[in-house]
DNA sequence: TATTGTTATACTCTATAACTATA
DNA sequence: TATAGTTATAGAGTATAACAATA
């Protein structure tokens, strides 16, 4: 949030910014800065995963899927801070296009286990390397100072992370993102 | 429905990794240390202007007129990158509250200057020391290497923003944020 | 009865467009 | 006719809760 000396309460005495960008006004303002890099970077991760069901948040489910983070549904929609309802159609999506499979748990015919496909683990194999230009896109400003940039972020964020944990990456990733087309229908029930 | 494309088991030498933290995982993750570390901004800053009518968003209007940014409602809701049809609605509360009121332009009856009552400016002045708080929490982590990243920081920030102008910071704060209660419901018209 | 996943419903937020009053 | 602001309506995204199958 801006700081700057106040004015005029009901009667402003005039003197319009309006020629200063934004940017000017703001850029020591430690919010705005990380408002600005984030959105950034998740402009870009949106257009890489544009193609992928669900977007970001479905590029995060194959993740998942592939590091066998999750043993079923549930424990997945925990561990990406999203509702499991939400998490089913998203799911439904993802095996419709032929990139994860639920497949049953044999000790507990409840429970379902979200794998990716051969497919699945070409397209993550694929962004991969995108998300790695990405950043180094962002950073190149920083020059030599990259690595020091890097280290104090990670030490910040663990920091951070202590104080209010967050299970997923990409649950800033999903509120930022806007539009994603409208959802297609559900599919037939199981059985 | 699906085609049953060959499952992927587990991935390179990934057992399963349960018990690891997401942090843990993660950390070496851009993405996600920025989004940790703006969450737990974010977080604050809600609890910060939790009382003020729009939360966020509602703030950013009051700072609005304080600095007289705007020289009316359109101007300012393109400034903070919301819909003029939104910032009615957020206008409308925080002139309910006693923050902020409409002045009339005598050179062109359409147009609406937002300023801040003096119950507006006191309000702004309070909370404008928390957020410097908030920030020296979480950096505080940094001890002596704080004044370094802001300047690193503000550097990313500064190139990204060239990149993709972002008009306003709590654009990110208000995607951001969830749920803010239900929205009062309209005033009478003006006349 | 509790839990896993699914389906149905309601609610919030936002955007689109229609409307008024000025210009 | 165009513009500033307001109001009304519809859409998308999410959460809440009811449901079926299994434990």
């Amino acid at each position: 949030m801006p700081q700057e000396a106040a004015i005029v309460p009901p009667v402003p005495g005039s003197a319009d910014r309006g020629e200063q960008t934004a940017a000017e006004l703001l850029k020591d303002d430690f919010g705005w800065s990380l408002g600005v890099i984030l959105r950034r970077y998740l402009r870009a991760v949106e257009e890489i995963v544009v193609d992928v069901p669900g977007g970001p948040r479905g590029y995060q489910v194959i993740n998942s899927a592939i590091q066998n983070l999750a043993v079923n549904q549930g424990a997945m929609a925990a561990q990406l801070g999203i509702d499991r309802t939400v998490l089913t159609y998203l799911i439904d999506d993802l095996e419709g296009a032929g990139l994860v499979a639920r497949q049953p748990d044999p000790t507990d015919r409840r429970s379902r286990r979200v794998v990716a496909t051969e497919a699945g683990l070409a397209l993550w194999r694929d962004r991969q390397n995108a998300f790695a230009q990405t950043e180094a896109d962002i950073l190149s400003v920083l020059g030599g100072d990259q690595a020091a940039f890097k280290e104090l972020l990670q030490r910040v964020a663990m920091h951070a992370d202590r104080l209010d944990p967050v299970n997923n990456a990409c649950q800033v990733v999903e509120d930022l993102t806007e539009d994603r087309g409208p959802r297609p229908r559900r599919r037939p029930s199981r059985t």
